[in-house]
DNA sequence: ATAAATTAATTTGTATACATTTTACTGGTT
DNA sequence: AACCAGTAAAATGTATACAAATTAATTTAT
């Protein structure tokens, strides 16, 4: 999907922190980064200030950044957030759809479903693609960007340690619960078994980040 | 605050887009930019990848930027995601909240009473560093952080068009309201009041931005 | 005359070179 | 031995120059 060179540079990036092949809590340096690309320092100055508002990174020292340390209290913000303004979207999104994007939603559970050796990111990706398909139809486009970016966060705490989380079989019976609520057009009770969803997750991640120390 | 010149860079063309200075609705040439403000095309570029990954721009073209037009539905978005999430931070931060910062945030609203010529900037400033010292004690930086930029992406809104909307008053009656119930410990209570806080100056500018068109 | 295609222009993206700032080190003093 | 100052090294920020891409204008064909 990415073309351009710097679109490039920042999936590589992303994809480097999120399995862990950079080095966590200390300064990444710019040059460093660029002969391991091969580009030069303006691209990576991007990449990386773009990374830097997206939370992937945090600032270092008085003009650094680094990759910041796994922690239970960020992703317990993010779940917490998520559990709070997805009910919201989803409540504005159901009485604007239709077959069709159920159809959609259905078909991504389906491959969920079929490809049971996914690679990580393929899996989140999936993942994010039916809880965005079943947000779109609300138009909501700056509630949706907010949303779109706390999943994209949550992607660096799911990516890692997906394997040891393995919650994907009741993750997928409760994606499959939210779509029957939504046919039905039950506002309430798609948003509660949403909410439920969300909360679950984030537990099960909270946890396991507090059991690590 | 800012002194090193692309903080400057980031603050002047914030405040021009802000204050209606610049094109809105057409793409913004770096060229024009770095000769307006006097500094090369690299930091003009790193300002407006800044500014739309904060919402104070919007793609244009292929690769482009501009200035969004106001959008009563983007306000709508914003307020309603503040209203659900302020209340979840001010809880945890209640219990942490001692004499000293209730304080410093009843100086705070004396300011916004004494200095009734304040600039946009300054009031609306004001307005958010009343709401942050409440929050900050919550230790929440990831959630703490949503709710900051998410102020920020209203200061588009609200600096432009306080002149007229002017319903600073009865603002500052409920931030009284707020600070009582926080100083009572109650926090379902200050969640009820920081909520309709929230959604009546939500509604007074989605009427207003409604009523434009 | 309108629409498609090719070419010219404008505009953005990237590399290299340089200036400024920050960090690390060394040497001297208490 | 510890701490501060001053200097050297490293890293980031910025300017200029050039390449790639997009947008516009012009030409050609139907």
């Amino acid at each position: 999907m990415p073309k351009q060179p710097a679109q490039l540079l920042y999936s590589q990036i992303k994809t480097d922190i999120q399995e862990n092949r950079l080095p966590v809590g200390q300064a990444l340096k710019q040059e460093m980064l660029s002969q391991r690309y091969n580009v030069s320092r303006i691209p990576v100055r991007d990449v990386l200030h773009r990374l830097k508002s997206e939370g992937w990174l945090i600032p270092c020292g008085k003009r650094g950044v680094m990759i910041p340390q796994l922690n239970a209290t960020e992703a317990e913000d993010l779940y917490l957030m998520r559990m709070y303004l997805e009910p919201l979207i989803l409540a504005q999104s159901i009485p604007n759809l239709n077959q069709q994007m159920l159809g959609k939603a259905a078909d991504i559970l389906t491959k969920l479903d079929n490809n049971k050796d996914l690679s990580i990111e393929e899996n989140g990706e999936l993942n994010w693609q039916f809880h965005a398909c079943l947000y779109e139809p609300a138009n909501r486009p700056t509630l949706f960007g907010t949303i779109a970016s706390l999943h994209q966060q949550c992607g660096r705490y799911i990516g890692y340690h997906s394997q040891k989380l393995q919650y994907s079989n009741t993750s997928q019976d409760e994606h499959y619960q939210i779509l029957n609520a939504i046919s039905e057009k039950n506002i309430s009770h798609a948003q509660a078994i949403l909410k439920a969803h969300i909360r679950d997750a984030g537990e099960i991640l909270v946890n396991y980040l507090n059991d690590l120390e």
